[in-house]
DNA sequence: TTGGATTTGTTGATTTTTTAACAAAATCCT
DNA sequence: AGGATTTTGTTAAAAAATCAACAAATCCAA
């Protein structure tokens, strides 16, 4: 892809969520997230067809980069698993700013929700794979499991992550193995 | 001018004068200067013919900024040239890294020479102005005072600035006291 | 509520940058 | 020395960003 393109976009989400940062998103205007981006504000118009479009790519971007961090069809056995884990907390720790300002901020009900459904995805593949049939108790399962993933990741990142990575993903794997995963 | 030319010439001078930091003028490509730009090899041939233009070009833009906080043709009665002083001492200070770098650097005497030719002009305008006409003498003092300023700055930047502009300021304006200036 | 100011979204003409390709020159290596 | 690789400088065509101007929508204060 032209290179403009990737400079662009990254000037105008790092404004955009610096912007977020500092105030609600209903009260950013697309004038502030230009001046700050240093950008024509008609280029964002090329790239994005709204302020809530722009937040809904921005959170797709980075939502995509997070469950790339652990993949639901890549090789999870039970010993590599807890690698993943690891990166995955990793992964939040060195984009910190960003999760913590969207989870934080006011008016963007969202980003919760678009997590819980990923997590649910990719637990409920992750589990369907690995064979039971009792469907029923399978979504309430995952139902259960993505909510406290969610909650514990949630509380993590908006407390300034008081645990480095490695301990939390010792304390989650104990958790985890209560409910034989 | 254009957003994108400003953007653009920072990113190369930016990367070169980084280069500059690890090795010698010569050595360093424009192919590395591109890729560590993030800019076509091209567009660095737009804007610069050669990579000693750029170098040029890239002196010359701090070496205006420089003498821009000190104008020679400006209101520079006792009093105020003192603040004048105290400014570019401070410029200095923020921009150390270039200055450092480009006076460190083999394979730049140039920018020693450029330095120096630009102090005399403005000492030579300065006095020239303020009216005695003993012009021999005058030459003998242009550049004796200059060389003894470039020299005091040398030192100062490349020492890692030892000791803060304020004290610089103060200790340069009793050495030139001696000379009535 | 009205009127002025700001923001929004769109457009067209222009400028800049990119990509990819090329031959010539310089550099490296054995 | 000689052959391979890298660097250099240039080019044409395509893509992206800029600027400036617009009407419509929103906001805000008198």
């Amino acid at each position: 892809m032209d290179r403009r393109i990737h400079k662009t976009r990254n000037a105008i989400i790092e404004a955009f969520v610096g912007l977020m940062a500092e105030k609600n998103f209903e009260q950013i205007t697309i004038n502030e997230i230009a001046d700050k981006a240093n950008v024509n504000r008609g280029t964002i118009y090329l790239h994005y067809v709204d302020k809530h479009d722009l937040l809904e790519q921005c959170i797709e971007i980075h939502l995509d980069q997070l469950f790339q961090k652990c993949p639901p069809g890549g090789d999870t056995d039970n010993f590599s698993s807890k690698d993943l884990m690891l990166r995955m907390f990793e992964y939040l720790e060195q984009h910190a700013f960003f999760y913590s300002t969207i989870l934080t901020n006011k008016g963007i009900p969202a980003f919760r929700k678009r997590l819980l459904d990923m997590a649910k995805n990719s637990l409920s593949e992750q589990i369907n794979k690995s064979g039971s049939n009792q469907n029923i108790q399978n979504e309430v399962l995952i139902q259960f499991l993505a909510s406290a993933g969610v909650g514990v990741i949630e509380w993590w990142i908006t407390n300034s992550m008081p645990y480095p990575a490695k301990d939390m993903v010792e304390e989650f794997w104990q958790l985890l193995e209560r409910f034989q995963i």
